[in-house]
DNA sequence: GTGCGTGCAAAGACTTTGCACGTAC
DNA sequence: GTACGTGCAAAGTCTTTGCACGCAC
């Protein structure tokens, strides 16, 4: 884990806490090691990502939890889903971000993350001529690379 | 089902079975009827949406026919997904229309389209900028309609 | 007549849930 | 000590697939 990561970890811890405190829910040592490998992540990742490398780390945790402090993460706004595919769900760390927007390449499928100032503009225009208040928004773009004469098919 | 989609079924089914020609398909009655079926759907919608609608009209069909031709119809860019929540498909009419950007309204789930020439310059710029090829995009507004006072909680 | 298409039911992929035991507070 | 949390396995949801029979070409 880069070093950003773990300066992250407890402010971040402390405002899982209370969260949780305020829901009537326990910080639990999963719970502290789920946040701590979500935070690991530098882009996008999924829950069976994080079990792996969890499990690689020698952290004995069960899909069912990885899969109920997800849920409680995105609750709190540490975490944000990214919509990329209909197969299953992409999240990443929110928490002291701006909304991202993502390039998807669909021949290698990695994801890139871009700032888009104008838009969060867009989103809250839109909103505003339909008369209701701006919540979030996903914004993907997939894109070919261009392949090299040797991958060429 | 308004009479513009039915102007447009004619055309369409040309279009789809010149597709499954060149794929060595085959143009059946269910395809015919599942493309009747998406034609008459005016925004976004699901499988298994048509498949009620299909049923409710007097039509058999299978689960899996409507998968499978829903995938054909997507290959032919007849349709195409649209990325609103991670549980499941949605797809929507794609020919002959410019891409769209779609504003959920969380409370009521209900999705409307609006246009983004924006968008469609923005895709590319951010394409351009990573040497890679634009080939589509997903812009997806998730916002609160404002709620009258009766419904407040 | 051949090869693709269809319906059905079973299998698959991802996610959620019921239950018995454990532990944060 | 009392909820809530955990792991496991089973169930759930959406989608895909295997198979036997049928039909478009």
């Amino acid at each position: 884990m880069p070093p950003e990561d773990d300066l992250m970890f407890l402010p971040l811890c402390a405002v899982f806490r209370r969260f949780l405190k305020r829901q009537g829910l326990k910080f639990t040592p999963e719970r502290a090691k789920i946040l701590h490998a979500v935070l690991s992540k530098e882009g996008v990742f999924e829950a069976e990502q994080l079990l792996d490398e969890m499990r690689a780390a020698g952290h004995r945790v069960s899909k069912a939890t990885i899969y109920r402090t997800l849920k409680h993460l995105l609750e709190a706004n540490i975490i944000t889903e990214v919509l990329i595919d209909s197969r299953h769900a992409h999240y990443q760390r929110s928490f002291g971000k701006e909304p991202k927007g993502y390039l998807v390449d669909v021949d290698t499928n990695q994801i890139s993350e871009f700032d888009s100032p104008e838009l969060n503009a867009l989103a809250a225009r839109i909103c505003r001529d339909h008369g209701c208040q701006p919540l979030s928004f996903n914004f993907v773009v997939y894109g070919a690379a261009p392949q090299s004469d040797s991958e060429r098919t």
